[in-house]
DNA sequence: TATGAATGAGTCTTCATTCAT
DNA sequence: AATGAATGAAGACTCATTCAT
């Protein structure tokens, strides 16, 4: 359930889809494109502003790109991949046997790993959340090459589990369902709060206590 | 903790901020604005669509109101104070002292009162979600006016429910946010699978194990 | 066979297509399109020169015409109408019956109202010829609408006076081809030619002898 | 009157106007350049896409000719030399004396030389009557060096006949522009509605008649 | 010679907004 | 109050042309 840890934007910026490497400039636009897809919303951004930012003439960006949409795609594409990254590394089925011997270590592994991608996401899954509802074509990929495999996964981690013990009474999509939402609600609120110099959140402490009332709800402890 | 329940739109139609009548065209306006907006989002919609969906000439709409984005305005912000209607009701104190003998009840309350209002208000609410982020007016009345009120009411009741038992190991506020979380979540889903006619989601049984989830999670079970 | 004669130009500019009246700025748009169409060929027709010259904004050529290729058709469709006019005329049938005695009737006035329309025209025209070939919509049309209807009709002229007399050996639409190449003939060479200063051209004469040479060529004098 | 009748393209592929050979690439971008210029006309073809086509880089295309124009002027300009290279042979004095000893047989000659040619040079021709309007160098070219020659020469040939026997009445220009409109309409005309198979157009038949006409309505039978 | 990334002026088109009626 | 013609700034995108490699 380990990432690669490393800022896998770097690579996105060095290759395109098509395994081509990517020109300096083509990074600068790239990277100016997520910062002014994030600041003002993909449909609010103008071309215009994502050359000037990357210091290229407008004309560049459509070398590279055939349309504005093709920008977007070439952002949120290999942003969903690497969403699901740590879900499909040819380990995981390792993960599933061994690694975690209780159900809170799997919860404590989850928030770490995907607190630090967030982390390095930000803008990206900003524009990723903010765009899914008005582009058909990304609902869908989204439906099936990240939920889809992400919650069949995590299905089969509770499912051992439950084998194992307790929780048997829930569907396993609850149980999915339940630590998700606590776990994204810490997130989300550590997000917003946790990082204000005044503020009163002690990560620490609500990160243990999110992962024991989930053990808890779940009768697990 | 109940909301009025009629379909509070039709005020928010009859009458202006400023206390005056709306004429049936610019009723007209709103309604399709609505519609547009949650449809395209607001920097993709354009005020002629608007007016074309609604059958008023394009100038009618800059009658009403002076740009696209008052007319954002005129629709986000009476959406926020009808969220936190039940929380500031004259008989809120009331509630604290009486009506509820269980926290489970609250819960229950929050998300029928809450499900409800969220199907009437569906594209209001979604152009709210999408368009707070890039309007810090929105953003910063939100914080004020909708986060500030309601965190601090439902700290109000659960430090109400933590005076008379357990769960006092925990602060107020994470409390809140575990409940939100679980609740949220459920809603989120339900709003998701729950229409889909193959679907199997039972919902009340989703529901009631989403609130025993809360409770034994936070001791109270 | 008789033309209207005033300048349907006016007629054009006075109402669109569907009945409606031009307002002056969209009077002026056309007349500026048609001139600049005409000056370099479409494709390298800019609307904002044309906006220009017309004396109004750019954005208002797009109020009445949704693209720069229907601001071509509301010129070229009504000038193929205006092409065909006299052979569709009410009366045409008692043309065929009675007015012409002889074919170099026919011939002289087939000149003389072509001569007339071509030159209020002339701008219109060179824009029909030049575009017809790169919009197969033009094509067709013209193919269906003008040259469909103008040599049927004219081959009936020609085979009422095969009926009565020589010519008999040529099929008429060998006679319409051979008719109308002389015609247009002498319409360009007078066109380039006949109005230079210096020229040597003697309209009435060379005319005449045009006549002369399809007559005889026809066998009929 | 006989036309060196091979593939002159070739030859222009060969060699530039400078007379030295072009690169396989050059004659490449050559045919390229003349299917999308006939195909889209001057103004709205691209050098991308001609550059496409041709297979080669888009800059390849400036290497050879400075300008997208140069381009053009380069296909066009051996063109006239070739529409006009039959009556500038070196033996067409002789031609004048002896070739033919009857009108008919002038006619029947042009028509099978031009009509060879057009076929071969189906495009090019398209390209020049499309774009001769708009750039008036080329205009002048075609009036001085294909207008002008070709008509004297003709002159002169009809005022042979016109010594020898008829026709003295009529001006030799008005002799070949009468012929000449019989020609040209006979090979529009077979342009179109000849290559059909459905065709009702017997060939041999239509150009005898032509000729025929002519040679009666210049009083020569 | 050939390449193709880069340019920036220019294209058509859209849009929020104004204003005379 | 309502209209809708008019505006012009701004938008996405194209293209002939240049130039370092």
């Amino acid at each position: 359930m380990n990432d690669t840890k490393e800022a896998w934007i770097e690579e996105l910026l060095k290759g395109d889809g098509a395994g081509g490497k990517m020109t300096e400039k083509q990074s600068r636009i790239v990277e100016s494109a997520i910062e002014v897809f994030a600041e003002k919303g993909y449909a609010a951004s103008s071309t215009s502003e994502i050359a000037q930012r990357a210091g290229v003439a407008e004309g560049t960006i459509f070398r590279h790109y055939k349309t504005k949409k093709d920008l977007l795609l070439a952002i949120v594409a290999p942003a969903m991949t690497k969403l699901i990254a740590p879900f499909v590394l040819r380990g995981f089925n390792k993960v599933l046997d061994s690694e975690y011997d209780s159900y809170d270590q799997v919860l404590r592994a989850m928030i770490e790993n995907r607190i630090e991608f967030l982390q390095k996401n930000r803008n990206i899954l900003k524009i990723l959340l903010q765009e899914i509802p008005f582009h058909p074509e990304m609902q869908e990929r989204f439906q099936r090459d990240v939920l889809g495999i992400v919650l069949e996964r995590l299905q089969r981690i509770v499912a051992k589990f439950q084998g194992q013990g307790r929780m048997a009474e829930l569907p396993s999509s609850t149980v999915v369902r339940l630590s998700i939402s606590a776990i994204m609600g810490y997130i989300a609120v550590r997000t917003v709060y946790g990082e204000r110099e005044d503020a009163v959140w002690d990560d620490e402490r609500e990160r243990e206590e999110t992962i024991r009332f989930v053990m808890r709800g779940l009768g697990l402890a």
